[in-house]
Formats: structure tokens, C-alpha cells, sequence
DNA sequence: CTGAAAGCGCTTACAG
DNA sequence: CTGAAAGCGCTTACAG
């Protein structure tokens, strides 16, 4: 047999149609499980495949039918333990139905995010994955023109034809800042780092909730633009006692924020809950282990992912979802360092 | 103008080709820094390419070409920092050359990782990254037969023709372990989780610097297939304490389980090192916050991640990289908790 | 240094 | 239900 010059040795659809006896086309419909195609043909052909061991070349495909598998999902970091059962929950559902998720890490920064989607958008992806709404003009004409079915995870909207799966984030924040009150701390301060936009609208949910009950006092509000960490959580907590020493309570916006606040605060010999509470947020992995096991709002992040996945789904294959937005609920999960 | 009926309404190179005034291939070189292509005619097709806003079909260049800019890396989990410092690294290196990482996740099972380069495979990648050299037969095969350049990480071999960049396993095991008997530390425990390849490496490593101290006690040895966590790491620690009171340190394969153990020995109002050291493994974020703060062994996550993506961009390039197998080297970090 | 022709491997209308 | 033709958007030899 005589190779073309420009031949890659790959087996191609045309080898199993020849060893199958029947037209290339006839085997990409039989490979597809092609309704029109007859069923003894279906299973001669795919026994070719196997046979031959051919595997469809993604890039042909794509080209000829100008889409894809692929399916970019944009997250803001991957050291955040949320975003890695997020992509693990949508990873669960997609890869089976035949996708590709496609991790890319926006860093929090819209400029990247924009980039990153006009790459990901000339692969011709199958769908789109995105966190939140807030981004560059440009990456929503880029999302918009693209034409490609996009979910939105993690905030949710009513705006008409935007899908999304999420919860509130302000509502979490005050249903914190609540349970504190709840539990007759007064002076309570909100820690944050990183003031994305989810995190900003915690802490609107915390402010609303202190002011209702007369608590609210801006000083007790410290912002840090600093990702987040336990170093950081650590440094946080002792300029609150330091600068503020009536704080009875500190809200710290992620886990890894108030493991840090909670080790910083014995290393300062102070009590956790006696002389000041701790409570996180996210429930990420860890928290129940701390000593005392840290207060902290549970986060439906694997349940994001997947029905954001499953949406996702439905819009790929020319569905209507039943529901266009979707909020989830957070639950308040109540341990001994409040 | 009239679309015939495939057409995708994509901007294409001859779009490009014709608002400069010259052939489609001309502008295909133009594009793509060639050399043989007149200066001025490279400056009028850029400035066409931007200016009707081009962007290359990735599906019709990998097929023309047979080859992609997508990079497939496999690491085993997200949910270790590990390799989340890894893929930055990576990311940081290949993305910035034109590459596209595209991030795999084997959960330590072999099948899983041989389908994903099956997968990976068919888009005619560039390059690949993977974790090790524990791998099913298909899988080896799999990439030896598709000609793709590959770089192992993690660990090292001085095996011909193949590229890795790693640490010694065994050596940093043993380095830690020589450190708890420097200071004076004779029942050392081992505790130890998931039982992939680099895990038994490292154990391997802990029980040679035993022996050849005189101290080994296979009784010490706690190793569990769970995964990693904080709360496996608590467990067992309780497990040593109550089975083997004797133990006077606990040489943690990993710094979550560390976290872990130095958390429940506090539950348990044990002192740390007072009654029991404490040591952990990679130095992940917070070990540095723990109280006592965590001796570990720091390993060069970013450095493998960064040297691993240059050999293979040097590979890709059809060049002979200097070394083909680079052993980094760990940092013992002593802190207070040994 | 530039271009006309052929081809990468698949799918989409269009016939029968 | 099956197939011959054309095409997706690009690049690779081959000429000039």
C-alpha cells in the first residue's frame, strides 16, 4: 500500500468504511448512532472500529461540523478549594455525556478572563462555563457573538435569556452575621480579602444585617485586597484585637481567612469563642477539624457545578431548561468557635 | 457578497488574505513570522489581521498541520495544593509561548489516566506533561507510539530517551526522617495516605534512615488508602497515640494530614513536640501558621513545573534539551513543632 | 520571495 | 436507508 505524501498514519473513518464494506459516510452515521442508518451496518461498522481501534480526529470533526466537544469552564483560582469542587462536580457530569471541560484560571482579572475567552471561543467549544457576571464589555460581546450556550455559576440573575446557577451571596452574609447576633455578640467585624465581587456582596449582606440591628460600625469592616490565606486571615485578626480590642466576634469571608484568624488567635493566648468567635465561610475541607471547630456557612458549590453542568446540557442539545436561574440554598453550619 | 450555504460567517485567512492584496498562503506566512515573506507585505497583512479582527481556526491548523498547540497535563488531584502550584507553574511557562495547557485529572487511577490520553491523544497535542511513571502498559504504549514529546514530573529516572524533572521521593523521606533523629526522637511514626508510587517512595526513604539508626518499628508504619485530608491526619494520629503510647514523633507523608495530627494531638491536650513531634511533608500554604508552626520538607513544586514546561518547549521546538532528567533538590524547614 | 494545487479527516446538504 | 460531491479553514510540498 502506497502512503500520500502527506499522510499521518492515523486510521481514519475511510479505513473502517473500507474493512466495514461500506461508504465513509454510511460509517460516520453508524458511529453516531445514526437512526437512519440500518442495524446490522451500525454493528458491522463499529466492530471495524474497535477492530482497527480508531479513534475520530476532534480537529476534522470540529472543522466539518464547525463545533466541537470542548467546553472552557473559567474559574478565578484554583488554590481557592471552592473552585476545585466546582470543577470537579461539572467534570462529573460533562466528561460522561462526551465533553471536554476545559479548566482555565482567570486570576481574578477581567483582562485575563477576556483573553482566555477569545481563545477558548476559536476552538469552536460546544459550551461555555463562566463565573459570575462581572467582566469586560468586550468578553460579554465576545460571549454574546459567539453564539456558543452559556452558564453562569455561582451568582444568579433574573435577567431574561442569562442561565445561571448559584446562591445568594448576600443573603449568606447576613444569615452569618444573624447567627452571630443570634448568639448575643455585638461588636462584630467582617474580614475579607481578595473584594471580588461575590465577596463584596457577602459583605453588603453582613452590613445590611448589623445595621437592622443597630450593630453596624464601618471601622469593624476590614477589607484586604490581598488574596486570600491563613497568613492573611492571621495578620487580619490581630490588627482587628489590636486596633479594636471591643471586637467580640470576627466574620471572616473565606475558611482559609479564619483557620488563620482562629491559630493566630491562641498563638495571642486569646480564648475562641470566650474572648473573641470566629466564624468562616465556605466549609471548606478542614474546618470541622480545627480546634474549636470552626462555625461557617456550607457552600452548594458541588451542587452548582453539577445542575450548572446538567443546564448546560439541555442547552447543547437545543433544550430549554425548565428553569433559566437557579438559587440554591447555603446552610448555616453551627460549630464551637461561635 | 454571497455566503454559500456551509459558510460559517467566520473572518478566514482569505478574508485576510484579500484585504491585503495577496494569496492566502502569503498571508498565512505573513502571520506566522515567516521569514521568507517580504517585510512589507508582513506589515500589511498584520494590519489586515487586525483589522477585520482574525482569529486562526485552532480545528483547521491542527488538521492541516496535524498538530495543535494544546499541552495535556495529567495530574493526579486538585484537591492537593501540590499540584495546583504545579499547574501554575506550567501555565506560567507554556501559555505564554502559545501554548494551551489542558489540565487532566487522573484521581490516581491508572484507567482513568490511560482514557484521558487516549482522549488527549486524538487532538494531536503538541507536547505532554504527566505525574511519575506508575502507568498501565496501554498507556506507556500509548504515548511512545504517538510520537508526542513528553516530560514526566515529580519523579526522576535516568532510564535513555526520557525527559523528567523531579526530586528524590526517597531522599526527602529519609531527610526528614534523619532530622527527627537528630533531635533525639527514637519511636517515629509514619502516617501516611493515598499509597500512590511517591508516597511508597518516601516511606521507603523514612524506613532506610530507621534502620540504619537502629530504630526501625514496622509497627510505626500507619499507611491508609483514604485520601489526603485534615481529618484522616487527626485519626491518625489518635490511632498512634492509643495503639503505641510509645511514639514520641509522627513524620506526616503530607502537610494536610499534619494539620490534621497537630489539631487532634491539641484536642487531646497533647503537647507538640513536648510529647510528640510533629513533621509534615511539601510545605503547603498555612504550615507556617500552625501553632506550633509545622517542620516540613519543602518540595520545588514551581521550580519542576517551570523547568518541566521549558525542557518540553525545547522538545517541541525539535530541540535537544542540555539534561534530560533534572533532580531538584528539597529544603528541610524547621520550625517549632519538632 | 510569492502562488496554484492538493490535501488534512470529517460532516452536511442533496440525490436516489 | 445509502452514497457521490462539496466543503469546513488552514498548511504543505512543489513550482516559478
Amino acid at each position: 500500500m502506497v502512503r500520500k505524501s502527506r499522510s499521518t498514519g492515523r486510521i481514519t473513518l475511510d479505513d473502517v468504511a473500507q474493512a466495514a464494506g461500506v461508504s465513509r459516510i454510511t460509517a460516520s452515521r453508524a458511529l453516531h448512532g445514526g437512526r437512519v442508518v440500518g442495524a446490522e451496518l451500525v454493528a458491522r461498522v463499529q466492530e471495524a472500529a474497535t477492530q482497527l481501534g480508531y479513534v475520530p480526529d476532534p480537529a476534522a470533526r470540529a472543522l466539518a461540523s464547525s463545533r466541537s466537544t470542548q467546553v472552557p469552564i473559567l474559574v478565578p483560582m484554583l488554590s481557592n478549594a471552592l473552585f476545585v469542587d466546582l470543577l470537579e462536580a461539572v467534570h462529573r457530569v460533562l466528561y460522561p455525556a462526551g465533553f471536554q471541560p476545559m479548566i482555565g484560571v482567570t486570576h481574578y482579572d477581567p483582562a485575563e478572563e477576556e483573553l482566555l475567552l477569545r481563545n477558548y471561543l476559536a476552538h469552536r467549544p460546544a459550551g461555555l462555563l463562566v463565573t459570575g457576571f462581572d467582566r469586560t464589555e468586550a468578553a460579554r460581546q465576545l460571549i454574546a457573538g459567539s453564539g456558543v450556550p452559556c452558564v453562569y455559576l455561582m451568582e444568579t440573575t433574573d435577567a431574561p435569556g442569562v442561565h445561571c446557577v448559584g446562591f445568594s451571596q448576600s443573603a449568606s452574609g447576613s444569615a452569618m452575621t444573624q447567627h452571630l447576633l443570634d448568639r448575643g455578640y455585638r461588636r462584630i467585624a467582617f474580614a475579607a480579602a481578595q473584594l471580588d465581587p461575590r465577596t463584596l456582596q457577602r459583605a453588603e449582606g453582613y452590613r445590611s444585617a448589623l445595621k437592622a440591628a443597630g450593630c453596624y460600625d464601618a471601622r469593624l469592616e476590614l477589607l484586604s485586597p490581598e488574596r486570600s490565606s491563613m497568613a492573611l486571615g492571621g495578620r487580619l485578626l490581630e490588627e482587628l484585637v489590636r486596633t479594636h480590642p471591643e471586637v467580640d466576634a470576627v466574620f471572616f469571608n473565606n475558611d482559609d481567612l479564619a483557620h488563620g484568624g482562629l491559630l493566630a488567635a491562641h498563638r495571642l493566648g486569646l480564648g475562641v469563642p470566650g474572648r473573641v468567635a470566629i466564624a468562616g465561610f465556605n466549609d471548606l475541607a478542614g474546618s470541622d477539624q480545627m480546634v474549636p471547630a470552626l462555625s461557617t456557612v456550607h457552600t452548594p458549590r458541588l451542587e452548582i457545578g453539577e445542575q450548572g453542568a446538567r443546564m448546560l446540557l439541555q442547552l447543547m442539545n437545543g433544550q430549554v431548561p425548565a428553569q433559566s436561574s437557579i438559587e440554591l440554598e447555603c446552610r448555616l453550619v453551627e460549630r464551637q468557635s461561635t
